[in-house]
DNA sequence: CCTACCGATCGGTAGG
DNA sequence: CCTACCGATCGGTAGG
């Protein structure tokens, strides 16, 4: 029985808010979890509003990093494949993190709601920027509502958790390369 | 000023549970929204949880309205429009109530949460319904996965309300529209 | 990380 | 629907 880190009340914290919410989580709950006393978890962190800060920074840092390496791909169609499987990848992989920052954000302190309300705008803005590249290869019609075809995917994306088992009859890989599909081909794209 | 009816404290709920959630919001914080005492509160329903039931309930019902009336349209291509349609209807005319059964289920009873977890399964089986007889009468494929379409498409219309404004760019009657041909194509579909 | 607390707020009740 | 409460639980602190 070694010492907890500030990491594994953060994760902890993660858990319990992706499940239960942020209000539905009481710093004794969260102590249980960890096999300590709610209040000994002040000697980690100031406060239950300071958790919910880390949880959702943290998950939003997964979705910026995964969004910048589909950035990296070499044309239009591998950067949107690339970024469909990273947000699936991060959503699945770090579920609690994922689902706090997907869900709990109305429970930010305003000041800060407002600058992950704003992180969360520039992710949509990659994504709109790698359908433009998609308009601009021709890959899609210059039709094309690139503002909506954007939260058609990511709305589809930000729901995979709530359904997806790895233990299903869909694996995780055909899941990414389902979606992609399912989207060019909803926006007339050519595939 | 004349007396609160119980449906006016199911409303106020409705959208305190919608906004806060259902965790975040005290009997006292209803009252306030309402002109009363939170303890008054009682004198119309037996309990905070009593009305997360009456609100996640009457939002259930909107949609399941909602579906079975697209079931009587002719063709599977008018139900499936219809389905959409109807859908974006409730969630953008019923919001509070919309957002609470599709935010706050968790935070039911047990048993009660289950029941409404079946009843939510049984509208998607509705849609799941519709996208065979499209495939029946060769608007989709016999390749396409029913199963994730309809999963696809529930994931679209359920954020709907979430960006949706009706002063907009984007009129009510476009949006039905694209989220139709978005989804019929998106299966390899005929428009 | 625990002991021993604190004031505030919670859901809810008795009686009118 | 209000007055006047109740015990339980909340986030958080002082001191070790």
């Amino acid at each position: 029985m070694t010492r907890l880190s500030r990491d594994d009340i953060i994760a902890g914290a993660g858990r319990r808010f992706a499940t239960h919410g942020y209000h539905g989580t009481s710093m004794r709950d969260l102590g249980d979890d960890l096999g300590i006393l709610g209040s000994s978890i002040y000697a980690h962190v100031g406060g239950k509003q300071e958790l919910l800060v880390a949880v959702i920074e943290g998950g939003a840092e997964y979705f910026d990093v995964s969004a910048k390496a589909a950035l990296e791909v070499d044309g239009a169609a591998g950067q949107l494949k690339a970024f469909i499987k990273g947000h699936i990848d991060v959503i699945l992989d770090h579920r609690a993190e994922a689902r706090t920052y997907l869900s709990e954000v109305d429970f930010l302190d305003p000041e800060r709601r407002d600058t992950v309300a704003q992180r969360r705008d520039r992710y949509e803005m990659y994504l709109v920027e790698i359908l433009d590249a998609c308009v601009m290869e021709g890959i899609l019609s210059k039709e094309v509502d690139v503002r909506l075809a954007s939260i058609y995917t990511l709305s589809i994306l930000n729901t995979v958790d709530r359904w997806f088992s790895e233990s299903g009859r869909v694996k995780r890989a055909e899941l990414s390369e389902d979606v992609y599909r399912f989207v060019l081909r909803g926006l007339g794209g050519t595939l």
